[in-house]
This record gives structure tokens, C-alpha cells and sequence, in this order.
DNA sequence: AGTCAAACCTGGGCGC
DNA sequence: TGCGCCCAGGTTTGAC
């Protein structure tokens, strides 16, 4: 489940490896998950990569911009020549393109910037399982009026502040776990981080939002950012298919509170941390510790 | 305005 | 060997 973590790691990989490259051709073999005109960004070079809350942008010179959304089992894969070492460190093969590849992307170098494999083909595969995922070209200047961006709320780890977060906390009656996973709130948490960050609060993630006192909003506000930023050192977490743009799965799965430790005992008082249903997700949570 | 559920998908895990 | 069922879940859409 990519969230703000696997997706911001997703964006280093790219930012390091496709900037000042052109995109040559553009092969849709999923037109549903292809949405806008591939023929505006072919030949255009690419000169950034940001990235908001769980969403994708990658920048074009020519004033279009590329938009994606992986959702749960995108993602997004580069081929490129690999050293013996860092063969070793790819921790998925897959052959692409497979069945499950729907848009290619090949890639190259401005000559003058040539340097090392000036032939080799540089290839970047959006690959997706539930096809849940989009990719869409627009203009860069309306990115801000797609659904998905136009909506999204406030981010983490930027304009996220402890005075922001007690205002959204306050002003809503939603379960506090529900509130944290809203984008339209808060840009970028998912089940993974909400279970954990609430974990590390001690909140019971049934709890109104409003119910919360100032004290509590605090511990969690710093409980959210810790999560976050605990999983972009790891590289993100790989519970399910995640791996970053060179294939290589992240290691905070091995760091997780609550999330599917439901049956295991809880690492801060031995006791049975338990699943439940909240808003059609699976909730794991201490029901001691977690009050 | 808000809350909620269904829809979109496929692989994996389970019971039988 | 296999079938049927449920689950995973982030938007997006439509209904109340």
C-alpha cells in the first residue's frame, strides 16, 4: 500500500534517475489507466518530480506535466544497466514488460549530456496489478485542478503544523483514525501509519477526533511524524508488493507497532493486540495501551 | 454538507 | 489436482 513514505521514496529513485532525460515513445497497452493525449509530452524533457500526499508529478519542459496515482499495487519500475551490485540489491526479478505492465515509457539522454551506456535504452514501466492506478497528462499550471490534487489536504512533515493539526482534530466528530486517513484532511496517511502513529499515541483509534484533549493532539501530532519519517529512512514498507523505482523493497514492514500484528503481543505491555473493522479497514490496536 | 457504500481489480489464502 | 468465497484497500462515484 503505497503511502506517503513508499511514494516519497518512489519519487527520490525517479527525481535521481529521469531528470534531464527526454521521453522518446510512450506505449500504452492499458488505455484506461492512460488518461490524455501521450502525443503533448513525447520529445519533452523532464526537469522535475514532486510528489503530494500519495500522488505523483513529473514535470515536462514544454508546460505539461505527467500526474499518476499507483494507489495499492502500482508501481513504477526503471530498467536500466545495473552493476553486479546492484543486481545484488534488487530484491524482486521480474521480467518486464510482463502482463501486468500498462504503460512504457522509453527514455533518453540528451546527447550533450551523454556520458556512460550512451546506447542503452532506459526504460520506465508503470506496472499494476488491480489496474486501481492512473497516469494522466495535463498542462503543469492545472495539476492543481485535478480531483485528486484539488482536494488534498494538508502535508506532513511541511505545512502540516501542531496549530493546523489541532484545528482539523477539533473541528471534526469522525473516528480519529478515519480522520487521519482523509486526504481531503491530511495528505498521505494510510492504513499502515494511522495504525502505527495512533499505536505510538496511545490513542484508541475509535476515538471521536473532538474527544481528543490538547495534550493527546500533541503526542500524536509527533507520533505522526515519526512514523513517517522512520519509514523514509527505511525506504518505505514492503508488506505487500511495494518496491521502490529500481525494485527494491523497504525494510519498515520489519519496524511495524500494530499494523497485521494482530495475535502477537504487544511490544510496550504484553498484551494481545487485536483487528477490528473501522470504516471497512482492518484496525490493529492495543486495547490496553490504547485507550 | 455530511456520511456511507459500492465499484474498480487481481492474487492470495482459506475451507471443503 | 480445484472450486467458491472472502480479503486486501485508495480513491471515485453515486445514493441517501
Amino acid at each position: 500500500m503505497p503511502e506517503l513514505p513508499e511514494v516519497e521514496t518512489i519519487r527520490i529513485g525517479l527525481e535521481t534517475a529521469i531528470v534531464g532525460k527526454t521521453i522518446e515513445d510512450i506505449e500504452i497497452r492499458l488505455p484506461k489507466q492512460f488518461i490524455g493525449d501521450p502525443k503533448a509530452i513525447i520529445g519533452a524533457e523532464i526537469v522535475n518530480v514532486r510528489r503530494y500526499g500519495k500522488g505523483l508529478v513529473i514535470d515536462l519542459n514544454n508546460g505539461y506535466s505527467l500526474a499518476i496515482h499507483v494507489k495499492m499495487t502500482g508501481q513504477l519500475l526503471l530498467r536500466q544497466q545495473l552493476s553486479t551490485e546492484d543486481k545484488e540489491r534488487r530484491t524482486i526479478e521480474i521480467v518486464l514488460p510482463d502482463r501486468y505492465t500498462h504503460v512504457i515509457f522509453k527514455l533518453k539522454t540528451k546527447s550533450e549530456k551523454l556520458k556512460i551506456n550512451e546506447n542503452e535504452d532506459v526504460y520506465l514501466f508503470f506496472r499494476d496489478i488491480r489496474q486501481f492506478g492512473w497516469v494522466r497528462v495535463v498542462k503543469t499550471s492545472k495539476i492543481g485542478e485535478l480531483p485528486f490534487f484539488r482536494t488534498l489536504g494538508l502535508e506532513p512533515l511541511k505545512d502540516l503544523t501542531l496549530e493546523k493539526f489541532s484545528k482539523v482534530v477539533k473541528t471534526s466528530k469522525t473516528p480519529i483514525k478515519l480522520l487521519l486517513m482523509d486526504q481531503t484532511k491530511i495528505a498521505g496517511i494510510g492504513n499502515i501509519y494511522a495504525n502505527d502513529a495512533l499505536f505510538e499515541a496511545g490513542i484508541h483509534p475509535k476515538r471521536s477526533a473532538q474527544s481528543l484533549h490538547t495534550s493527546e493532539i500533541k503526542v500524536l501530532f509527533y507520533a505522526i511524524e515519526s512514523v513517517l519519517k522512520k519509514s523514509i529512512a527505511a525506504g518505505g514498507a514492503s508488506a505487500n508488493n511495494y518496491v521502490n523505482a529500481f525494485g527494491e523493497k523497504g525494510t519498515y514492514q520489519e519496524q511495524f507497532l500494530v499494523y497485521k500484528k494482530d495475535g502477537q503481543k504487544c511490544k510496550r505491555c504484553g498484551f494481545e493486540i487485536k483487528k477490528m473493522k473501522l470504516g471497512g479497514r482492518g484496525t490493529f490496536y492495543c486495547p490496553d495501551c490504547q485507550k
